[in-house]
DNA sequence: TAGTGGTCTAGACCACGAC
DNA sequence: TCGTGGTCTAGACCACTAT
């Protein structure tokens, strides 16, 4: 939360106490941190504050607080790997190269048993189904297979995807959509790999995501990418210092 | 942050009153959200309390805060790609299968340039190289090849891997890293797909992280999974209602 | 200078859990 | 009942930005 670091708040005081008592053993997981009480005390400081630098910890992961009981250092966290997945426009010009797309199946038609299964409608609703080939400086990167139920996204049959990407326009309807997500490596079958210019025995990066917004699901992408030309790179958490990047007004 | 929801609080009223007017779309990305202020005026609360409700969506990425300039709605977000990293041994015995693993090779040599250039230690400077194949249930899962700066993790080349993972002890002794993660689908070389009992045209997913402690480098692994037999999978975020799910006290 | 957000105080009432 | 954290008030001073 803390940006500036000119001044070290008092908070920040707190905070960073505890913090070094953990580093130090002092306070392992588990264990007992300082009550709100017990900070006031010791620093001097009003409740207002000794709760905002328990709970920025809390925030950040690194204690957990349960009314009526006490805060407690969290247990070790498993690794929480972060990847922000973009327009493959965007990364694609990001690079500086140039983004084309070709558009390979386009069609609005009833939806299968799974598939109306996995979007929750009826069985007989229609889905939009659209396979796009994506290239950077001409050369195949992606190969986007993707479902969308056009009654949540108004507007998406008369989307060209070459203009403007599904997921772009799916952003700026639903700017704060959530999802699962599923990455593998596979052997594309044979069309896949006579779309994507590979040869036999190359393999592929496969992300699959289901997004949804407002309890609906908005869409299904199965999203493949030639192995050697695409790589998915994160990182996994600093907890201290969470989502600051955020960017500056437009 | 807030997670009990019997009463709304104030706070949450305002928050929900901002996030009403994203998604009826009176207030979109970019415009300027109501001032602290405006808001003490609006809803009749103190300042803390409108502070606390625009700090929240702030925290969520919802808004960003700029210090003498206001507040505004974020720009769409990225979907941000989160997935729990597991030890493989607590993976394979959380799907109730038993894991075993082999020593491949376990030696503290010096490191090579790059090695030494990665882990930013001397030339001549000692590190702990491993590989170990893991296997749930017989059948050859994960093969993990790991170098270890033993001087950052004292105590790491006595771990004997069958017993408990590299990953386990670092955690134990580093509960908060951090690091960098890359994820590639790739074709096994000859020795890698004859260990994991891989035939012909078999693609394996890799995963290769760095990780880091107290701003040193801990810890390379790179691990290589039959594609048929691992994935990795994750959710991209729920803004609202980040990491609440820590585990209660010991 | 005026408006913004960042931080802090010294109280208060409440919900919850343990005893 | 007592201690815990959750929330809130009505002020305050400060740092920063725009004009």
């Amino acid at each position: 939360m803390s940006i500036a670091l000119n001044r070290p708040s008092r908070r920040d005081e707190i905070r960073d106490s505890i913090l070094a008592a953990v580093a130090a053993g002092a306070l392992a997981p588990g264990d007992r941190a300082p009550s709100e009480h017990e900070l006031v005390a010791r620093f001097g400081v009003s409740r207002m504050t000794a709760h905002h630098a328990l709970n920025s910890l809390s925030a950040d992961g690194y204690i957990t607080r349960v009314q009526g009981v006490g805060s407690f250092i969290a247990p070790p966290r498993a690794h929480v790997f972060e990847a922000k997945l973009l327009d493959i426009k965007d990364e694609i010009e990001a690079r500086g190269h140039r983004h084309t797309a070709e558009v390979l199946a386009h069609e609005v038609r009833c939806a299968s048993l799974p598939e109306a299964s996995a979007f929750a409608v009826a069985a007989d609703a229609k889905l939009l189904h659209a396979v796009v080939l994506h290239r950077e400086d001409g050369a195949p990167i992606q190969l986007e297979d993707r479902l969308v139920d056009p009654t949540a996204a108004p507007g998406v049959v008369e989307v060209d995807p070459c203009k403007e990407s599904y997921f772009a326009f799916l952003m700026a309807a639903f700017p704060y959509p959530e999802g699962d997500c599923v990455i593998r490596a596979v052997m594309p079958d044979l069309a896949a790999a006579r779309r994507l210019e590979l040869g036999p025995g190359q393999p592929c990066l496969q992300v699959e995501r289901v997004t949804r917004a407002g309890g609906r699901v908005l869409t299904v992408a199965r999203l493949l990418y030639p192995a050697a030309r695409h790589v998915v790179s994160g990182a996994f958490v600093p907890p201290a210092g969470h989502r600051q990047d955020r960017t500056p007004p437009a």
